[in-house]
DNA sequence: TGTGCATTGTG
DNA sequence: ACAATGCAC
């Protein structure tokens, strides 16, 4: 058997042996070589954070073990370029194919090209299959071939195909190895003394270090360790949990998932999402036995489970739909979707942004989300919607700082997830919510959390104030307050920022943004400037610094042993990394707490690039020809020019101060990152947009429905 | 089998 | 904020 095909898996958020295509192509081949390649340094910013990685340390070690009792290991590589270490196992293996499952960010995209490339190059046969989607991208579009733009008609769509999502596979039997002829033997042996635990050979669980070595990962340093102690009483990462999971989900929750949704508090959600982010389990799988409840639903005419089916699915879709756009447009998670939103005056304030982050905005069902979030690494959908709308709309921060947050802090963290949430709440989607408007969390707090329960759980301070008061402890009399030990703006905030006083600003930020818009469009239509940049939304990104968080202040105390929880877990990991630390230094010397109005400049003359086409993105998954328009045009995300930086064009890392003292975003790509791959390519086409039209309906100027009434 | 008000959902 | 739906009369 060894002398034959001997083929590399490449394992990345497709941590399960069930319903994984590349695995079972490999098999199907003959020897395998499963590999997992931890290089979050491609990552650039959106390195892992700390709960992200503590699931994915787990997961690879349950993957590890199904893989030994399958009869082949899991070989771990650190690295800073992926591509390299696949090569150095071809040529240490002597592996003639290489499999991998389909990933639709645009890192992922880059660098699975380029994989394919290269080991092609290296007469390696690489071959790459759908694990995360019911549909491929490319495979859901309109009448006209177009991708969609909006949701509905998208998902309406996957559900009309004329063709159902694969079945899932079955897990494979056994696994050949694909060392050396003697190393199956070994595994053999291996697994068989894995099955008797009193034979304990810890040296005997490696791979041949002589053939093929597996480094050490190192996912958390030793002041996470604490805090990451207790994730493990919550959440059983690996693929077979997830598989629990999702069984004890559908025959339970999932008929009143429709009736319980709108509860912030109570455990009626699938709690599949971190589980789906690594692909511990398949969305297909997923599907088929949610669909299967269906039939069962309907046939017995259940009104309540059918819905509950609906919506449950609908959520599935929305994942599918964040990769779809992902796929489309490469650059959702950075800039918006509709280009008027990047002419919007950002209000760059860090101390807003720290009370959001502390949960100390004054309202409490903003707080109670901030705090679980911090505490736990997770958040209710609807709550993630109160918090992150909160944040764009009521403090009017730039909306990538707080995706940033999301994406250290959440244990399901997923660029093309956060990216789709985050440019809905924003008002960025072509079906978006409307920009102006603003939901209160006094009347949100009421609907969600009825009986102020939720707040009380997660803000003790106010564990004793009455319901009627428990959205909106600033009408309370003060009688009230004293009974319940609250002292307004002591040991509970007043509110950060007034509704009403919301309302005002927001509206005068949009006319400032329209006006804006409008400028630049003029300025476009002139010929006069290839157009105008945006302020913080395209411009390269930066983290505010803030992470050094001074204080001791510890926050109150939640029921929840949370006592071992430091202060420091809730700030930024990833933005202490060496990385960053130039921005840091320079930033930090100027902070202050800004005042109430600071808004973010919108620089000119940003030099417009070009998007590629679609083609080079999509790492030769796709075959189907695209000659026609489909290039958009982009701004790259490195090294963008402006008026009041121009020095900055070729560091990679940079960022530029305000009139008023707030440092704007600024990105600061990995070096040799995809950034260089669309530079390359100069399909382009002249200066229009690349930016979605708005989509009629939701927007208030014309309402067509009425039109085509009246008419 | 209409009109008016409340409730609900909105990706 | 608004449209669509549900219910009282």
């Amino acid at each position: 058997m060894s002398g034959s095909a001997c083929s590399i898996v490449w394992f990345r958020r497709d941590l399960r042996v069930e319903d994984n295509p590349a695995l079972a192509a490999g098999v199907r081949a003959g020897a395998v070589v499963a590999v997992f390649v931890w290089a979050p340094e491609e990552e650039g910013h959106y390195y892992p954070g700390r709960v992200s990685r503590w699931w994915l340390k787990h997961s690879l070690a349950h993957l590890g073990s199904s893989l030994r009792s399958l009869g082949t290991c899991l070989i771990t590589k650190r690295s800073s370029d992926s591509v390299s270490s696949l090569l150095e196992i071809v040529k240490s293996t002597g592996a003639t194919q290489l499999f991998f499952n389909h990933l639709y960010d645009p890192i992922s995209l880059v660098r699975d090209h380029r994989a394919k490339e290269v080991l092609t190059a290296h007469g390696v046969a690489v071959r790459s299959f759908n694990a995360d989607l019911l549909y491929e991208p490319w495979d859901v579009n309109d009448a006209q071939g177009r991708p969609f733009t909006t949701f509905s008609a998208f998902w309406e769509r996957c559900l009309s195909m004329p063709y159902d999502p694969e079945a899932p596979l079955l897990p494979p039997k056994r696994i050949i190895s694909g060392w050396f002829s003697l190393n199956s033997v070994l595994h053999l042996l291996i697994s068989i003394i894995n099955h008797c635990p009193s034979l304990n050979f810890v040296g005997l669980q490696q791979c041949d270090a002589t053939t093929c070595h597996s480094d050490e990962l190192v996912f958390e340093d030793e002041s996470e360790k604490g805090s990451n102690a207790l994730l493990a009483r919550a959440w059983s990462p690996g693929w077979s949990n997830a598989d629990k999971a999702l069984t004890t989900f559908i025959n339970g929750p999932l008929i009143e998932y429709s009736k319980n949704r709108r509860k912030a508090d109570s455990a009626t959600t699938s709690f599949l999402s971190p589980h789906l982010h690594f692909g511990e389990v398949s969305v297909r799988k997923v599907f088929h036995l949610v669909r299967i409840k269906q039939v069962l639903w309907a046939n017995e005419g259940n009104k309540a489970g059918e819905e509950s089916v609906n919506l449950f699915l609908k959520s599935i879709g929305l994942r599918e739909f964040s990769r779809y756009l992902s796929f489309n447009h490469p650059y959702s998670h950075e800039r918006p979707l509709l280009g008027h939103l990047k002419f919007f005056p950002w209000v760059v304030d860090e101390g807003y942004f720290k009370a959001w982050r502390q949960g100390r905005t004054g309202y409490p069902l903003v707080d109670a989300g901030m705090r679980e979030l911090w505490a736990t690494g997770w958040l209710h959908d609807r709550i993630r919607v109160v918090v992150s709308s909160f944040f764009v709309k009521v403090l009017q921060l730039p909306w990538r700082w707080g995706m940033k947050y999301f994406w250290d802090t959440l244990l399901d963290a997923d660029l093309e997830s956060d990216a789709l949430g985050w440019q809905y709440i924003s008002g960025t989607l072509p079906d978006g919510r409307e920009f102006e408007r603003i939901d209160n969390p006094q009347f949100e707090g009421y609907k969600f959390d009825p009986h102020g329960e939720y707040v009380r759980r997660w803000l003790p301070e106010l564990a004793r104030l009455p319901t009627d008061w428990i959205h909106h402890p600033w009408n309370a009399p003060e009688s009230v307050l004293q009974a319940a030990g609250i002292e307004l703006g002591s040991n509970y905030p007043l509110p950060i920022v007034g509704i009403d006083a919301a309302k005002d600003r927001l509206q005068e930020a949009v006319s400032v943004m329209w006006q804006q818009e409008a400028v630049s469009r003029a300025a476009i239509e002139n010929g006069t400037e290839e157009g105008l940049g945006d302020s913080s939304e395209s411009a390269p990104f930066s983290f505010p610094q803030d992470i050094q968080m001074e204080e001791n202040v510890e926050p109150a105390r939640n029921d929840a042993p949370a006592t071992t929880w430091r202060y420091e877990d809730q700030m930024v990991p990833s933005m202490t990394t060496t990385l960053v630390r130039g921005i840091h230094e320079e930033a930090s010397s100027d902070l202050r707490t800004s005042t109430e109005d600071s808004r973010a400049e919108v620089p000119r003359n940003v030099n417009i690039h070009q998007e590629p086409q679609r083609d080079s993105l999509n790492h030769g998954i796709q075959q189907t020809a695209r000659n026609n328009n489909t290039f958009r045009q982009f701004n790259l995300p490195m090294g963008l020019g402006n008026a009041e930086d121009s020095t900055a064009d070729s560091s990679t890392s940079s960022s530029r101060r305000e009139r008023d003292g707030g440092v704007v975003p600024v990105w600061s790509p990995p070096a040799s990152s995809y950034s260089e791959q669309f530079i390359g390519d100069e399909n382009g086409i002249g200066t229009s947009s690349s930016y979605l039209p708005r989509h009629p309906q939701s927007h208030q100027i014309v309402n067509w429905r009425r039109l085509s009434q009246t008419g």
